[in-house]
DNA sequence: GATGAATGAGAATTCATTCAT
DNA sequence: GATGAATGAATTCTCATTCAT
């Protein structure tokens, strides 16, 4: 009984995270959503006291479940080098394991960041803490954390929407090693010192 | 008379970006639109003959107008390494100057993307083009230019993002320098090579 | 069992009357019933065969119940007076008793009258009765026998609507014998010569 | 243009009282209106923002207008029993002009009643202060100002649920003599000695 | 007998678009 | 050219009732 109504509540959200992220969740209907998880569309508001109340619990839990995962990888790893990467890798991988629920949560529904309670471990907090401390031990030059984690993700995001447009070809996780290469450069770079490789003579 | 209806188109186009900027295209209506614009509803299809031919019309335009604003900023400097900085540059300083435009076009509303004709200069295919001639140069080292391409855009466009969401301080045009050091420096980084300064032996 | 289940029927009732009381019949749904009986919804249908059928037969019975209490009442006392005050002051008391219930019956689903059989023995019709035949007695003048009738409930039942919107305080047997007075006195005011005090010349 | 649309709301009013009092207003649905109207369902909400300020505008409108007719005609008036005369045959001859809308007023939507400003005049307030004035000015007994309106009011409302179950015949005007005749009466009641007529020894 | 998920027929509301004035 | 009332097709949500377990 609890079990089949679980089911039934999971193929729901799923249905509608692959909707939300093809289409938006504005132009998602109810109609459509029931329709891909086989029920009329009374039978959501069992599961769901509305349209919003699914959208908002749906993006809350795998957001902060996202974030927990970052962490957790980063937590595996030793030094702040082999933590971003991991973070990096781990964010790739989460892409890959499912790519509609990945774009849903970073790409589509920003509007529910702001639902967060404010001090809530996110993706973006996690980025930013493994980047304090790096650079509290010495691992990364002193600069603006939160400029330094807008860059990192900035880098590992965009090419997720380079595949989704067919612009690169998947899958992210092929990229992972390079984005951490590329990420770890991005802020060893001094920005006093932004020339330094071309002005050495 | 014509000039006239020119302004008045532009009034429309500047407060439906507005809107869409905030709350997104489909929650905003013609009403919300005529209203800003100080007039009737109905009188909005003498200019446009659709909704999706305002969006549409004024995203292609201004899509357009910054590709050739950063081919340009591009074309006045050097070698490579400029080059990237003027875009970096640019695409701040026309972030800052209409943000709610730039969010338009760059975060809002890509599913209009997949109307332009393929071959269409953009944004993206100038960043690319800059990248793919620095690898022919010499300038920077081979590696996949579309992902390349993706780093260099997601570098510059989350900060954007942080911006938005209240992360970050404004304007983005002071994160310029930092942006195209960091930019550089992602893409020299060598993917073959990633843990030069790990690996000294 | 048998015991049970009447039980329960009497505890959904309840319930139902102190909701349709209290938001009225259609604003009233199976789920607040269920929910206040302590029952799923789908087991209120082993008591009743529909949620019109709840409402019917709840009016029904609690109706003629009124209405046989009303009759015993006047059939305990003498005169056409005493049997009107009789009458007042036990619909004094069945509000107290159970105020839902009574204005479920008289406020809320007047509805259901239209329902009775002709000639079922209602509240209105002992009321009726019982001046009917004291003006056969002599006890009250000649008058229409609806109006007079349509008069005295009034005059018993508006007080209830005070006290139902706080503007008298209850109860309503506390005004059982100025109600009873006022009710005589209005049967007796003759209709030909309302001005009777007034005019002594 | 604004006479058009001024006639379109009457009508919608109009039809929507109509329906409310024969239906209820839960059972009245925006179609039910709109095709009594000749509009669409849609049409109705360029009028009015929702069905419940479709109620709640035309009870509050109407029922002010309601309590300051029956203060004209008690202002009208002379003595304290010739006030609540005028006032009974004012409130029986707007219940005849349109019953439909009388019955909304008093009978269907007391649910708005709590949504008036508190001292807003009304109906209620109308007579209780022609009752207390005359008191005050010894021409009524003294006795509960509260109480002896609902007493009044009752002894003329219910008539026209009689006449609504088709208890009665109409005209209420017709009985307005006879009300006015028994409401005096009733109030001259004395409380304290009830059964003067009868115990003369 | 009980449960609660599912159904299906509405109900209120929204909104892009049209059109008479 | 402008206005805003009207349309009609969606869209979200509700709820009495049924039914498999």
């Amino acid at each position: 009984m609890k079990e089949q109504s679980k089911n039934t509540l999971r193929r729901i959200e799923h249905v509608a995270v692959g909707l939300f992220a093809s289409k938006g969740v504005r132009e998602t209907t109810i109609k459509d959503i029931a329709a891909g998880a086989g029920l009329s569309e009374g039978a959501l508001y069992r599961h769901f006291t509305s349209k919003d109340d699914l959208v908002w619990r749906t993006f809350e839990h795998h957001y902060l479940a996202l974030a927990a995962r970052l962490a957790t990888a980063a937590g595996r790893a030793g030094a702040t080098r082999e933590k971003l990467a991991a973070m990096i890798h781990e964010a790739c991988v989460a892409h890959d394991e499912d790519t509609a629920l990945f774009h849903f949560l970073v790409f589509v529904q920003h509007g529910q960041l702001a639902r967060l309670a404010d001090g809530t471990p996110t993706p973006v907090t996690v980025f930013r803490d493994v980047i304090t401390a790096g650079m509290a031990a010495g691992d990364l030059p002193p600069q603006d954390a939160e400029l330094a984690t807008a860059m990192a993700m900035g880098l590992v995001l965009q090419p997720m929407t380079f595949i989704a447009h067919g612009r690169l070809p998947g899958p992210q996780a092929a990229y992972a090693d390079r984005l951490a290469a590329a990420a770890w450069a991005a802020l060893m770079a001094s920005p006093d010192a932004p020339h330094t490789e071309e002005s050495p003579a």
